[in-house]
DNA sequence: CTTCTAATCAATTAATCGCTTGAATAGTTT
DNA sequence: AAACTATTCAAGCGATTAATTGATTAGAAG
């Protein structure tokens, strides 16, 4: 095999990669599945797909090596293939946040009026969490929140956030995250919390960026 | 807008970036850009491909947003939108590399039979060069070379190599480096040195990777 | 001004992709 | 065993993609 062919091959399938990264229903799927195992159902629901076409999607993203399944009765689960397909799609909306014109409009319009503060980086809330100065709030559904979370998060879906405020310790700051960086939940609750007088900022990126970094987790996911 | 549906608009732009990247003619592309700024004639020749596919294949790169472009006179020179796309590029490889049996056969086949040792970490790499136990290779096409290379590398197009093994400092150890992860051109040279008697070894990963870390640079690129 | 050149545009064609639909397979429950 | 369920398979159809071909545009050189 001559290197020219061997490039080509090698380049070829570096590109089965990234055709798989080049739907946005598959790209939904990846990020839920960042946020634990789900079986085949349970990620058409959350998607509002099919689950003939979650399921082909679902095989689009297993042959290009980034989830994996078990099986388990009649219910086939499935999972990112390793921390390093978290950091490739971070890699991709980072560079498409910068650089196309589309994206920053659409986060400009509909994230960052909801709060258009800095971030806590990962290792501030790790430091304030074990010295108990904060409150850390999980705005996912409670069977993401189950498969891991940030220690100590509190879980409280968006719906439920007005009503459930004392469970938020008072007068300390609260930390809101979500399912990345781009994940409405944490900006909404952030922009209902400061609405109701409270002082709240968002966790930079979301719980499968603490989870990739090796930071501390809780709950069933290992 | 709803939330369901600016998730949907803004994954599917995201998807814009994947889609660009889901083909091996166009990674290949972006690799000789992550060299430094080129015009589409110079890329046609050096990827095989035709003018005119060529520049419909960087058409594609520019929408995704993925490079940019300045004209001079007739020729348009492309260029990469930023170092971030070479985190983009390497995030995609190693994903690859570690969950595609296809890539990773090729690798082992190809690559690693050539070179199996460690390739030595860039911050190893600029200490020893400043002590000048080192000897630094780049077997890049000399206007590669000449758009950006390592500090004191020598620039060697591996087809010289032999006849030039004078001007590589006799008993001191060599470090070549190349494109990028996965280019032949320092795994060929190592292979080379070695069957000469020399103490070789690869640069981890190439010479973007090493300007994408921020790390010293010599030649016209800035 | 004419000729040449680099890049882009536009059209064509075959291949691939995404979604839907319904059948098939495999496991569980009654 | 029959009925139910979760997932995959297979086929169909319209949309999109990649490569080629030739025309067009814009700039340089003689």
């Amino acid at each position: 095999m001559s290197s020219t062919n061997f490039k080509h091959d090698l380049f070829n399938q570096f590109a089965r990669v990234g055709k798989a990264l080049g739907n946005g229903n598959r790209l939904e799927l990846l990020e839920y599945l960042a946020q634990g195992e789900r079986s085949v159902d349970e990620l058409g629901k959350v998607a509002g797909l099919t689950t003939a076409n979650t399921s082909q999607h679902l095989q689009q993203l297993r042959q290009a090596g980034l989830v994996t399944t078990r099986k388990h009765g009649l219910k086939v689960y499935y999972r990112l293939s390793g921390n390093d397909v978290i950091a490739l799609l971070d890699a991709l909306r980072a560079v498409a946040q910068r650089h196309v014109a589309d994206v920053e409009r659409l986060v400009n319009t509909y994230l960052t009026v909801k709060d258009s503060l800095e971030p806590v980086p990962r290792a501030e809330l790790l430091a304030r969490v074990r010295e108990g100065l904060v409150t850390v709030l999980d705005v996912r559904p409670p069977e993401e929140y189950a498969a891991g979370h940030v220690p100590g998060a509190v879980n409280i879906p968006l719906a439920e956030l007005e009503q459930r405020l004392e469970e938020l310790g008072q007068g300390q700051e609260i930390v809101a995250y979500c399912r990345g960086p781009h994940c409405v939940l944490a900006y909404e609750a952030v922009a209902r919390l400061r609405a109701q007088g409270r002082e709240a900022r968002r966790l930079e990126d979301g719980y499968p960026e603490w989870l990739a970094e090796g930071l501390p987790v809780e709950g069933s996911r290992e």
